[in-house]
DNA sequence: ACTTTTTTTTAGATTTGTCTAAATTTTAAT
DNA sequence: ATTAAAATTTAGACAAATCTAAAAAAAAGT
């Protein structure tokens, strides 16, 4: 079955919503789609009718398996034209999130499959979260964000979750990308920021802010 | 300025029709784009009030110079797309179509400067047919159509002007190609189909209604 | 437990793009 | 020059997706 763009955006962002939270509500979702409480629960009908979602009035709702596939399936999408855009065209990755949302709904499944080949099957995007396969099965990589690190540590960077130009600005500063080592050396009591240390660089600073922001897993 | 994808499409059909006639008329447009003629009547007011189109009732129609820089610069996108799909992503020249037709409308202008980057600025789509740059300027390559080769000439495949399936596994049969070398031997009075020769293969016998759709250039 | 606030839903309107059927204009035919 | 046929436009309706304002339900506060 095909489902219009709109559908798609709000079958996304419910299983966008659905990571922190088990069941969704109106409200949340209508700000994630930058759209109104009414129009969310005229779209939840219609899903419901389409049986891609448990919707009890008043009540919240959430994804069935069904709808759990095909979101998954759009974020396959999204996250392999991201990485297309950042290693094939060369784009800095704060600029692809707003293009790969509009290639995420060309519809042809033939298209994906070759384009995940030509990008050499992989396994994530450039922000470092895992990309879904043809089946809809997803890497649930066990990662803690900085500020969960014990000191002496050395970790991994895997995924960041802010992925605004302001961020990558600073990421760049401190010489952190996904996949970057580094060593936690201590946590400040009094602003919750933290010491590290980026390889061969001095060790540097950075805001709880920053900190709570990249996720990174050990070894 | 943004257009809609209904908008976007209505400009291009305008735009290739005009190739054919100066002027277009609404059946011949409704018939394009799988519409019905009281849809292009409305889609052409709207036209007209955004300054696209020059627009006289019941007289037909045509694109002003805004609304042809327009339809340039999607047939770009298309035929970038086009080429990103033949020879990145190995498909078919025959199964590009429907897909480029959606990549086509994705709206991020850094994103077509850094495919034909990516692509290394190809002037050809794998049709033949000429890219325009990014000012809307597209190469009028002067062709012929086969049936109009004297016989005995040497010429060079430039483009094909039907795309399906069908034509692909005929072209595919005789071994031709975009900028295959062949010699045309004869032309046969009674059906019009013409003897041809291509490279080191056996002379070979094509319809006239296959020889008026491959397009070549002398030399 | 009752009232206030917040959240969610309903009712009715709007926009975009489409359609059918009827009316109008143009073109072709006798 | 009339009439018949074809093409085009208008009028009015419809579906999808959205909105505002009002009503209903749930949650929070006293």
């Amino acid at each position: 079955m095909n489902y219009s763009v709109s559908e798609e955006n709000y079958i996304k962002s419910i299983y966008h919503l659905q990571q922190q939270t088990e069941t969704v509500t109106t409200n949340s979702l209508a700000n994630e789609l930058h759209t109104k409480p009414a129009s969310v629960t005229d779209m939840l009908k219609k899903l419901q009718t389409k049986k891609l979602v448990e919707y009890e009035k008043y009540r919240g709702f959430k994804l069935n398996s069904t709808g759990n596939k095909i979101a998954l399936n759009i974020v396959r999408r999204h996250r392999l034209w991201e990485f297309f855009l950042v290693n094939k065209l060369g784009f800095e990755w704060d600029k692809v999130h707003d293009i790969a949302e509009e290639l995420e709904h060309v519809s042809s499944a033939d298209l994906i499959k070759r384009l995940d080949s030509f990008l050499n099957f992989p396994q994530t995007d450039p922000h470092g979260d895992p990309i879904p396969d043809t089946n809809g099965k997803i890497a649930i990589i066990k990662q803690q964000c900085l500020t969960e690190i014990a000191a002496k540590k050395n970790v991994v960077v895997s995924s960041v979750s802010n992925q605004s130009p302001e961020m990558l600005e600073m990421l760049k500063h401190y010489h952190i990308a996904i996949s970057t080592t580094l060593k936690v050396n201590k946590h400040f009591a009094f602003d919750g920021s933290v010491e590290i240390k980026v390889s061969q660089h001095a060790s540097c600073i950075i805001s709880q802010q920053v900190a709570a922001n990249i996720f990174v897993h050990h070894d």
